[in-house]
DNA sequence: CACATGTCAGTTCGACTGACATTG
DNA sequence: CCAATGTCAGTCCAACTGACATGT
């Protein structure tokens, strides 16, 4: 704003700052400056992360059930599956032997790798559920539940 | 995966969607996937709504401003800003008369183009906060706002 | 000077649609 | 035939860092 001055920041009105939708984008955007930040340091993106978090609990998910997983078409999770298979963090069969699923599965280097971040990742989580009431927590999750459930079509 | 069925489509165990980051992500993809729909049909993007948006409630706001506002960087917001003015939906004087902070204001346009767009959006608003119980509502943007904070340095 | 702001330059990763082949 | 998958091609918006000029 021009007339504010510069040690005290623009905030936004409550009309704006009490939305659903603002909160939700705001503590969204919070997690995944937190993520970036720790993750980066080891060369890994938020995606790839969590690419290698379903992998490491499924082995042998395949390209398009990892996309659903993490909520983008096919063709974004490629991109991500390929930047991990460059990295040679995941190896994946030439050849489909069932349908044309290709099966992924971590390297040692990969199970490695996550393991290298997994404590600073968890600590991020552990922050946000200290940060709120104990007895919130449970229906914290339901209500977060709720709200993508009734999104989805 | 290879062996479940395509009619039933793969579903991550409870360890991951037990997460509140994941539990965040999901419901902030739902939020941005149904917000895309709606906004597409008139030619917005999300962060172009939320520029918009904030615009109409605090005529003036600065680059900076809005890139706070809206959780990205100046350069982003200059981006997301040039988009508007390009396409007539707000203006900048040329020169600060100020400091350097050039103040943004909707145009005509822009305000139409807001109001064309505002029911179905508040409509998206609507069935989020009809998905969870009443009296949880306030809690849950109490604690999301507490996640936020926890997770902002 | 310090600091906030605006902006240019370049990069990158991931998001999308569209199209097509393949497999069961 | 149909549905799901993988993948190529192209596009795009927006995110970043780095650098620098400018104004208070």
């Amino acid at each position: 704003m021009n007339e504010s001055a510069p040690t005290e920041p623009f905030r936004p009105a409550d009309e704006v700052t009490h939305h659903m939708g603002y909160l939700l984008k705001r503590a969204q955007a919070a997690l995944r400056g937190a993520m970036d930040k720790v993750l980066r340091e080891h060369g890994l993106t938020v995606p790839q992360y969590a690419t290698l978090e379903l992998l490491a609990l499924h082995p042998g998910m395949s390209n398009a059930d990892l996309a659903r997983a993490t909520f983008v078409t096919r063709q974004s999770g490629n991109v991500v599956l390929r930047g991990l298979q460059d990295a040679g963090l995941l190896t994946r069969p030439a050849t489909a032997d069932h349908g044309r699923a290709r099966p992924a599965r971590l390297t040692e280097e990969g199970h490695a790798r996550l393991a290298a971040v997994q404590d600073s990742v968890y600590a991020i989580e552990q922050r946000m559920t200290e940060a709120i009431p104990p007895q919130r927590v449970a229906a914290l999750l339901t209500d977060l539940d709720r709200i993508a459930a009734a999104l989805e079509d």
